[in-house]
RNA sequence: GUGGCCAUGGUGAAACGGUUAUCACAGAGGUUUGUGGUACCUCUAUUACGGGUUCGAUUCCCGUUGGUCACCCCA
């Protein structure tokens, strides 16, 4: 097998590398040349740091999560990042990507498989049967939001940890549950600054699928020639998937394929009618696209994606997408017919999506900043400023202040680059005095004021 | 997993194969220790890592790692 020779070789070769380093390391370390020695880690493979500078776009997202959960009444759930494989095996699917080369999957201690979850639907229905959420009042409305993982190769907007924020509805099957959760997502954009349209289809009941398999393939094969390589082989393996092929030849045979809403059943077809009525009512704009059928296994019936309107569809992939899957609670074990439907929004995508959006001018977050700074001078006034800090926390003014730093000069710069409108400044005199000077830091204007009043001065200034 | 492009300080850039790797911004400290937005001074990189070619490599070649783009797939 060539694969397991390459591997061979460039393990010898890494081996070989390694002790000479350390050879040269040892003969640095006797130098006494510590700069060499400095080992610079860096983040694994695909992982991504959220720094500071990125700190406004995520706090509004968590903050626009949250509140939409409460607008619509979702209850939060948080599931544990590792799971045993068996559940994401038989709820995503063999045979899935997702599941075949993409989930971090390994041995604990005691030798159980386990993985890292790809996404966060298993785990949640695992987690409504494991706590018997089917005596809660149906259905039930969750939200969550986490790190999720997939062993993918790493692009722009697509990191092997990423987040979601997600919302399941389980045990109930109405259109309008579907509507709803469709317009959270939509809103949860909106919110954020970015306009989004809908791609939607629905893929029927399973064996709705399955009768259109067997049309669909019927028809692959008689144009069999003209199909891409790759569609070729899905002919077989995974047939659907040949519907979103980006292959120009496949899309031009694709044209004349048979269609999968003309083989659901009349069940799914009243209710994908249903869905669509009721996102024309909340004024949801949608697009049909026969050719959508996402890359779980579970779903059924509805099926979407969101993206950025009039956006290069092609770049990044969807920035969420969500559907209906009224088999798999009972497929994992739970009670007969639980059926359900969720959706999973991708925020790496959603703040480069946010980021792309203030760009072209649109205001998209603003960041709290401190407006006033709270100087110190000299070791009495950094011990009184640790109480009177404390105390203003106490009556809700938020203050701005670096103790660690001595100089008033400094402390001044810093706050003139915070850009806050006032600075309290407390000197050695003020302590003695119980006394506090308030400086404008537009006009240079300074006011000696009572400390006792120091909360409710900054408070009115706060108001301005 | 496949293929293309790329890799210089915290950030953005510069340096025909040739002496101490240049500039801007950001950061830390300071210009006699109680007053900012300006000015000045000092500090902050053995050019991603490891080999090779060469008298000499940031510059050329190979490998590794990472980024990025297009696939696969997905968020």
């Amino acid at each position: 097998m060539p694969p397991a020779k390459k591997t061979a070789k460039k393990t010898t070769k890494k081996v070989i590398a390694k002790k000479k380093s350390l050879v040269k390391k040892s003969v640095a370390e006797k130098k006494g040349d510590t700069k060499k020695n400095k080992k610079i880690f860096e983040p694994i493979r695909g992982m991504k740091d959220i720094v500071p500078r990125d700190e406004k776009y995520w706090l509004a997202i968590w903050k626009s999560a949250r509140e939409l959960a409460r607008a619509y009444s979702y209850n939060y759930i948080e599931t544990p990042i590792i799971e045993p494989t068996q559940l994401f095996v038989r709820s995503i699917g063999k045979g899935t990507d997702v599941v075949d080369k993409e989930m971090y999957t390994f041995d604990d201690r005691d030798g159980n498989k386990v993985s890292m979850r790809p996404e966060f639907t298993a785990g949640i229905a695992r987690s409504f049967i494991s706590n018997g959420m089917m005596n809660m009042p149906q259905p039930v409305k969750l939200w969550t939001r986490g790190p999720l993982f997939r062993y993918d190769r790493p692009q722009a907007g697509r990191y092997r940890q990423f987040h979601q924020f997600g919302c399941e509805v389980i045990g109930g099957r109405d259109p309008v549950i579907d509507a709803e959760l469709i317009n959270i997502g939509y809103n949860f954009y909106r919110d954020l600054g970015i306009n989004t349209e809908v791609y939607i289809n629905s893929i029927g009941s399973l064996e709705d699928r399955q009768n259109y398999i067997i049309e669909l393939v019927g028809y692959l094969r008689s144009k069999r020639s003209y199909l891409s390589d790759l569609s070729k082989k899905r002919l077989t393996k995974n047939p659907l998937r040949i519907l979103d092929s980006k292959d120009e030849q496949d899309k031009e045979v694709l044209q004349d394929a048979p269609q999968i809403i003309e083989w659901l059943s009349q069940d799914s077809k009243d209710f994908f009618m249903k869905v669509l009525e009721y996102l024309d009512e909340l004024h949801i704009p949608y697009v049909l696209q026969p050719t959508l059928v996402r890359g779980l296994d579970y779903y059924c019936d509805t099926v979407y994606e969101y993206y950025v309107e009039g956006g290069d569809h092609t770049s990044q992939g969807a920035l969420g997408g969500g559907g209906r899957y009224d088999a798999l609670i009972e497929q994992l074990g739970g009670r007969e017919s639980t059926p359900a439907s969720g959706f999973g929004l991708g925020l790496e995508r959603c703040v480069l999506a946010m980021k792309a959006a203030q760009k072209e001018g649109k205001k998209v977050v603003t960041q709290e900043k401190p407006t006033i700074f709270f100087a110190q001078l000299g070791e009495m006034a950094r011990r009184k400023a640790l109480r009177i800090f404390e105390e203003l926390r106490r009556d809700g003014v938020y203050v701005m202040s670096t103790l660690s730093k001595g100089s008033l000069r400094a402390q001044l710069e810093l706050a003139d680059s915070m850009k806050v409108t006032h600075t309290a400044i407390l000197g050695q005199k003020e302590v003695q005095d119980k006394t506090i000077i308030i400086r404008d830091m537009a006009t240079g204007m300074q006011e000696i004021i009572d400390q006792k009043t120091l909360a409710k001065h900054l408070q009115n200034i706060l108001k301005k």
